[in-house]
DNA sequence: ATTACTATCGTGCGAGTAC
DNA sequence: TGTACTCGCACGATAGTAA
């Protein structure tokens, strides 16, 4: 059986995005129109494509939405809004945090600093701003359309591989930047930002202040 | 084929929404990952089930979303958006005008009448509010749940049937109030507001006035 | 009461093909 | 090029039933 969205959406209906919920099949297949072994089956199937997380328990089971459940459903989100003309801006809040990153690494090779100038237009500073950000803001990131975002493409330097990285035009404040993911790895709780200029000295920022990242939807 | 949702939203991605485009089946599938008889079937389905219109044209074909294709996908919409805790107020701009409505004629009616007062807690004034709304703001009706429409049981007198309607609990400016629609007929251009008072009076409208009707995703 | 197995059945998918 | 038919096949849905 293939994973359904639609059975993905009434969970989520139910709050199973927020944690654990009751449901039975027999009610949740009466509710989508369907038997009680269909729903058993779609749910069986969202489990092994890790979309959700199961216990059983009394009467029934208790179940959530797995990260990559809740990512799934916020993609149809943003297509719809997209579809209706939503406002099309996504802000993502986070607050200002030292500590090296990985994208920091990057930005002194010049096969990902070409590449940079290349594909977004400017030459990036030397260092990356990193932005803490809770969980659910960092979820959003999943609304961003595939086509805004660019690909850096790996390439062979130094005897090794620099793998893939994905950048998202992004605004902080006034300035135009990118945030830059590693395409492995993602989803940690720090973003990290390049820009033309140093950004700390641009906007006045030091650790913890709070900031906007606004993203074009 | 079973009309695919999905389906619907790929075609309005493309803008058929807003009016025909062109699309092949051959394309269609390869961006749905099925193949193109497989596309070509889904598209049949749809129309079938009088979600999109069709026209064949030179290369492929040009088609376009029905009405209730697009209130479909606005109810998707809308689903997404509760779960993702949406702003849930949705607004309907429209312009007051004046018009013989039926829904006064309803309000004379006490099989109504009663019902509102103990459904919806006020006794309206005996009038309605007329308001025009353009089709694109009439569309978002669509977006209510429908758990927070409440039914008008049909009932019997004077030797006829009246029907079923549907009231929708919204504001206008801070005055608590109602959408009602008659359950057959509806998706006209005029919408009509009941109120415990009269409404025109305590907000001081008069026809031609920009109004925006506040209702509680 | 539940979940979820097995077996059967119906339907959607895709290859080939007519237009 | 296109769309969309028929047909074979496989997958999903359901009924029955075990746990």
């Amino acid at each position: 059986v293939r994973p359904d969205i639609g059975t993905l959406k009434s969970l989520a209906l139910r709050g199973a995005h927020r944690g654990y919920v009751h449901v039975s099949t027999g009610e949740l297949g009466a509710e989508m129109g369907v038997s009680q072994q269909t729903a058993s089956n779609r749910l069986v199937a969202l489990a092994a494509a890790g979309l959700i997380k199961r216990r059983r328990s009394q009467r029934g089971q208790d179940l959530a939405l797995t990260k990559a459940g809740i990512s799934l459903l916020r993609k149809e989100l943003a297509d719809y809004q997209r579809v209706f003309g939503g406002s099309g801006v996504i802000t993502i809040k986070g607050t200002v945090s030292s500590g090296l990153g990985e994208g920091q690494y990057y930005l002194n090779k010049p096969g990902y600093k070409d590449q940079i100038k290349s594909k977004l237009g400017f030459a990036p500073y030397k260092g990356t701003l990193n932005v803490a950000v809770s969980e659910p803001e960092m979820a959003k990131l999943d609304m961003v359309p595939q086509d805004s975002r660019i690909r850096l493409d790996s390439f062979r330097a130094d005897g090794r591989t620099y793998g893939e990285a994905e950048c998202i035009p992004v605004s902080l404040g006034k300035v135009r930047c990118a945030i830059i993911l590693p395409k492995r790895s993602h989803h940690e709780s720090v973003l990290e930002i390049i820009a033309a200029e140093h950004l700390r000295t641009k906007l006045g920022l030091a650790d913890g202040d709070a900031v906007e990242i606004a993203v074009e939807g």
